[in-house]
RNA sequence: UGGGACGUAGGCCAAUUGGUAGGCCCCAGGUUUUUGGUACCUGUCAUUGCAGGUUCGAGUCCUGCCGUCCCAGCCA
């Protein structure tokens, strides 16, 4: 992380390389040229960090440029949007501009080429100039109209300009060469008529430019030095340079690094549109979106948008970002700066027992634990509170230091409180817990100085302020949603549970004083956001922009391998990534599941049985530990007889197993058996020459 | 199938340009803690796609194979 500053991606190095060289007097200008046709997302964003970080550093210019060479999927309302998101994400353009700019000084190029003999205006049909061109392995053929006079073509391309001909009947060919490994080279398509209102230049033109030939020339007029596209344009570089230097003009250098790509997501515009067209989901903006609006609705903050893109790097191999790591920054970003504010999402009613009836005070609480420039707010206490539904049980599991009958635990910055009573209705569900509290524990310190782990967030239930919490999560439940099942589509993968809306939420009376887009903690639970749009002092909506890092899950997970605990808990981030070896519950485990086993070889050093169960055996197994590893293995009917010649085998430990406590004993691992004759267990054994500890694969 | 590119841990990115593989995420464990958060520490994980070759020495150079992606729009 200290270093990511002094790191280098590939294009930095290039750009060195010509600064070292004095290329380009030293300049550096990039640009960010998308299609005014959709909006942006964290693909994008990727790029635009990229080109404006990169002029930031070598103190060059970046501009932003719509490439706007297609009037019938272009719109101005995307502008708009495109404009927003970039500034949103903190960056400024050095020149605006579109392609539409240019389209004079195309023209005028374009003529260039006529003269020159090096365009031509083609007369097949679409139809046609598809079957002229060949495929992989068969050459293009030369149009019979290749070799119009000059003459003629420029007559022609005259009229085309002015409108004589219908779309599609004539375009203008760059003459290169038929035969050309590269496609693109087969006297590619310069011009095209398309007789349409475009969003700048309205009915100005009945001819537009292809990209090929506009891309260049943009660059070149705005001086651009390092061109900067994604893989897919490596093919076009030969068409890139053959335009420019075919021209007395600027000439900047392409280079094509790979495009973003986010498990648990999709990015194209075609899905992402889809997936708004269809309702999916509400919106361009919606926060389970990809897109910077989405995100920033999330409550993803511009600063973990930028940290992102760095730390994902650049390079020119296909990659897939892991969604845990955009998790990841967006925690760490939001933990420097956000507030923390109490707020219950599951409430579940506390009666002080020996609390006055209409006593309230206020307790002071910092917020930000770490910073107290933050400064600190008061949050009133009475005699009924709010706290979480999940940090109660009934039945206490192993390691639970929440709250259940009789334990006590800390209200944060109030008081101890002990739980003395249970109250259901009729269904046997839980509606009030009756507490009492130490009076000599005002701020949450034991006056005797005992130990209480356990800390639980809460609202007074007399000040509490009803909000709204919209829950979300990732909106597929793959990481590679595109790959859909035999005969299903990719929209089968969609995580039918990425939103909850919950309404009967409480939160402290400090949740008065956010305004919209303001960014909390809720503390123990997650980073929220107020929302953009809908939140307001009568209506306080939050959006949850992620978890924070729960481990208790991950212990409970890991003690019961049932996750069907407590209730209404989605699959968030940790527990997909998180897939854990279970033989427990599941007959099978996958390939992926076994490629996380450390198997040792390890030699059993002893064997016995164990009193009372009539399966298994007691095995001592040395895998090159200071400490033999005791085993508890279900092969007792296979060896019973036979105890004494295990000892000195050579055997298949599963290592990395987490400790068991068993009713016999600690188990610290397991022994690979095999169904062995008559349906009973046999062990694989290791033979040649293996030594305790060495790995299996 | 012709051409273009790319293969370094489960994911992403490095490696002084030929000197003996490192960081972050994930995962596991621990310390601190009035958030089971944060921070910090420790650990697991790579014979660098494979096979040859050059060299005292190869992730870096050479040869051959294999795999993945892109290109046959009058889209960008």
């Amino acid at each position: 992380m200290a270093t990511e500053a002094a790191r280098t991606n590939f294009i930095e190095d290039i750009i060195n390389e010509d600064l070292k060289q004095g290329k380009n007097n030293g300049k550096v200008a990039t640009r960010f040229p998308p299609e005014p046709n959709g909006y942006l997302h964290i693909g994008h964003a990727k790029s635009i960090c990229l080109n404006f970080g990169i002029a930031k550093k070598y103190n060059g210019t970046c501009n932003l440029r719509f490439d706007d060479t297609n009037p019938e999927t272009e719109e101005t309302e995307y502008v708009e949007s495109i404009k927003e998101d970039i500034e949103w994400l903190g960056f400024k353009w050095d020149g605006l501009f579109f392609a539409s700019d240019y389209f004079d000084a195309m023209y005028d190029h374009a003529m260039t080429l006529v003269k020159d003999g090096k365009a031509y205006v083609e007369s097949l049909t679409p139809d046609e100039i598809r079957q002229y061109r060949g495929d992989f392995n068969t050459p293009g053929k030369n149009s019979p109209y290749r070799d119009r006079p000059v003459e003629e073509n420029i007559t022609l391309f005259l009229e085309m300009k002015a409108g004589k001909y219908k779309d599609g009947e004539i375009c203008l060919r760059a003459k290169i060469d038929m035969q050309s490994p590269n496609m693109n080279l087969r006297d590619p398509i310069v011009y095209r008529i398309r007789h349409a209102h475009h969003h700048r230049t309205g009915d100005k033109w009945c001819i537009y430019p292809m990209y090929d030939w506009a891309h260049g020339l943009e660059d070149s007029v705005e001086g651009i030095t390092h061109s900067l596209c994604t893989l897919e344009f490596e093919n076009h570089r030969p068409l890139y340079d053959w335009f420019l230097e075919q021209l007395p003009v600027h000439h900047p250098q392409q280079i094509e690094f790979a495009r973003l790509n986010l498990s648990f997501t999709v990015m194209s515009k075609r899905k992402l549109l889809q997936l708004v067209k269809e309702n999916h989901v509400n919106g361009w903006d919606d926060p389970r979106m990809p897109t910077i609006c989405g995100m920033r609705r999330r409550g993803v903050s511009p600063s973990a948008l930028r940290k992102f893109s760095d730390r994902i790097g650049i390079a020119k191999r296909e990659n897939v970002a892991d969604f845990a790591l955009l998790e990841h920054i967006v925690r760490e970003d939001l933990n420097e700066t956000s507030p923390r504010i109490m707020g219950v999402i599951n409430p579940l009613l506390v009666e002080i027992e020996n609390y006055p009836e209409d006593k309230e005070e206020y307790f002071d609480a910092p917020l930000h634990p770490e910073d107290d420039r933050w400064g600190s707010r008061k949050i009133p206490f009475g005699k009924h509170v709010y706290i979480e539904q999940d940090d109660f049980r009934e039945d206490a599991p192993r390691k639970w230091f929440r709250l259940s009958p009789g334990k006590e635990i800390r209200l944060r910055y109030a008081c101890l409180i002990t739980c003395k009573d249970v109250l259901k209705d009729d269904n046997g569900n839980i509606v009030k817990l009756i507490c009492t509290f130490d009076p000599e524990s005002r701020g949450g310190t034991a006056p005797d100085g005992r130990k209480v782990k356990g800390t639980s967030h809460w609202v007074s239930a007399k000040h509490a302020v009803k909000i709204t919490v919209r829950q979300y999560d990732r909106l597929f439940n793959v990481e590679n949603p595109n790959k859909a099942e035999e005969g299903q589509s990719w929209l089968d993968n969609l995580n039918p549970n990425s939103l909850e809306v919950l309404e009967n939420c409480y939160a402290e009376p400090y949740i008065k004083e956010l305004n919209p887009e303001d960014r909390i903690q809720f503390e123990r639970i997650g980073y929220f956001v107020a929302d953009r749009f809908e939140f307001s002092k009568d209506n306080p909506v939050f959006n949850r922009t992620v978890t924070l890092r729960d481990s208790w899950a991950k212990i409970e997970k890991n003690q019961s391998g049932s996750a069907d605990r407590g209730k209404g808990k989605q699959p968030q981030a940790s527990e997909t990534a998180a897939k854990k070896v279970e033989t427990k519950d599941e007959d099978y485990i996958s390939i992926d599941d076994f490629a996380k086993l450390d198997l040792r070889v390890g030699t059993i050093k002893s064997a016995q049985l164990v009193d009372g169960a009539d399966k298994l055996l007691k095995l001592q197994v040395d895998i090159g530990e200071e400490k033999p590893r005791q085993v508890f293995a279900g092969i007792r009917k296979r060896y019973e007889t036979e105890i004494d010649a295990l000892v000195g085998k050579n055997v298949v430990v599963v290592a990395n197993l987490k400790p068991r406590q068993m009713k016999f004993g600690l188990s610290e691992g397991m022994i690979l058996a095999a169904g062995g004759k008559q349906n009973r267990l046999e062990l694989a054994e290791v033979l040649g020459d293996t030594l305790p500890g060495d790995t299996v694969s």
